[in-house]
DNA sequence: CGCCTAATCTTGTCGTTGGAAAGAGGCAGA
DNA sequence: TCTGCCTCTTTCCAACGACAAGATTAGGCG
């Protein structure tokens, strides 16, 4: 094999390159599309070279879920920052927090369908379950900020629910089941029609 | 081949026994577990049977789905003539839909998931546009009789909040995103209190 | 009643996949 | 330097989706 001035051997950075090229092959043929071997393809190894980093194609697909869910919860953490200067800075975070949420979902349209599709995938690792954890206590932190003198359970079933809208409403909306011929500013005004609401409610149901 | 006593050559009725076995298959097995062969198998026909009724493996999963729609309305519908006889018949309805929406989808968690995934996986049918846009149209209707005075703009915000809240909510729960070592009941009691918020939300929004 | 055309199903094949096994190449410590 | 381990390649296998060609049968037409 001429090798020599082209490729080494060993790759060196195989794992995060095959991160990397998963990544973008994600987003490119979908959950269904994604196969190891044009991942090996595109990183420029063997198809058999991903083994010893990955153990099966599920571990790789984990790999990417947890890093999304890693940047999921800096964007909302990012978004959340930069209304800071609103009239009422805890319910400013809590809006910042689904506008990002919501930003990342349309920017990633498939890996954040993969990471809302874990379980039925089977696939559970460590890092996974504690990315996703952290996604989660921002919600609640935010809602506790707004509503820290209700009672723990009215502060859980809050945060359940906005969780529920920011998800549900993202997830609709990149499915195509809600706003089919709507221009991109509409849709976004709908988007924060509906944090508003949510906010409102919470707002409502704590007080 | 023996075949006299135990199959006839022509099965009569494989288009819908492909469909009974590919449901059980898929709710099994997980979408990226599906496959035609398997469905085949089960149906106890060769592998390239099923070619002649569907023309991919996606038109299968697109058959699927749009029957799943089907059944997902009359889930929602039955569910909401069931709490006929509330005090407000019209918020009685709107929770009742909700309720059925969340039943269908922990009774059939792949399929509802296949459901929710369709754009990203490219199928893409009359019949399934069709059914969809029925389930959209009774959240449209229930909440249209919560607040038939409100403008049309509030009404589609107020429905857009009513799918995103319901769907986002089962979809987290069944993705173990939400209530993680929660009784079934004590999930429930959450479920039902996120309906109410919801449903609240309307009527304020509305008025 | 018998044929015969078209729909249905089977068998066989191709290219691709994920995964396992075996061996080659290269790095790092003894 | 040499040796052992980590990394990557090559080779192989069973299973997949899809296609092609042949077998079988139903049902209409004579």
């Amino acid at each position: 094999m001429e090798r020599s001035k082209t490729q080494p051997y060993h790759h060196g950075q195989l794992r995060e390159a095959l991160v990397t090229s998963g990544r973008a092959l994600l987003e490119e043929k979908g959950i269904r599309g994604f196969t190891l071997r044009e991942c090996a393809r595109r990183a420029g190894v063997s198809h058999a070279a991903p083994a010893y980093h990955f153990a099966s194609i599920d571990d790789l697909l984990a790999e990417l879920a947890a890093r999304g869910f890693d940047e999921l919860a800096a964007a909302m953490t990012a978004e959340a920052d930069r209304v800071k200067g609103a009239e009422d800075a805890a319910t400013g975070r809590l809006v910042g927090q689904g506008v990002g949420y919501m930003a990342f979902a349309a920017g990633n349209p498939a890996l954040f369908q993969l990471m809302s599709s874990r379980e039925a995938n089977r696939l559970d690792t460590p890092a996974l379950a504690a990315a996703a954890d952290k996604v989660r206590s921002l919600h609640a932190a935010a809602v506790e900020a707004v509503i820290p003198h209700a009672s723990g359970e009215i502060k859980q079933r809050m945060a359940d629910f906005v969780g529920a809208s920011v998800h549900g409403f993202i997830s609709l909306l990149l499915d195509g089941q809600i706003g089919g011929k709507d221009s991109s500013r509409a849709l976004k005004a709908r988007g924060l029609s509906l944090l508003s609401a949510m906010a409102e409610t919470v707002i409502r149901t704590g007080g």
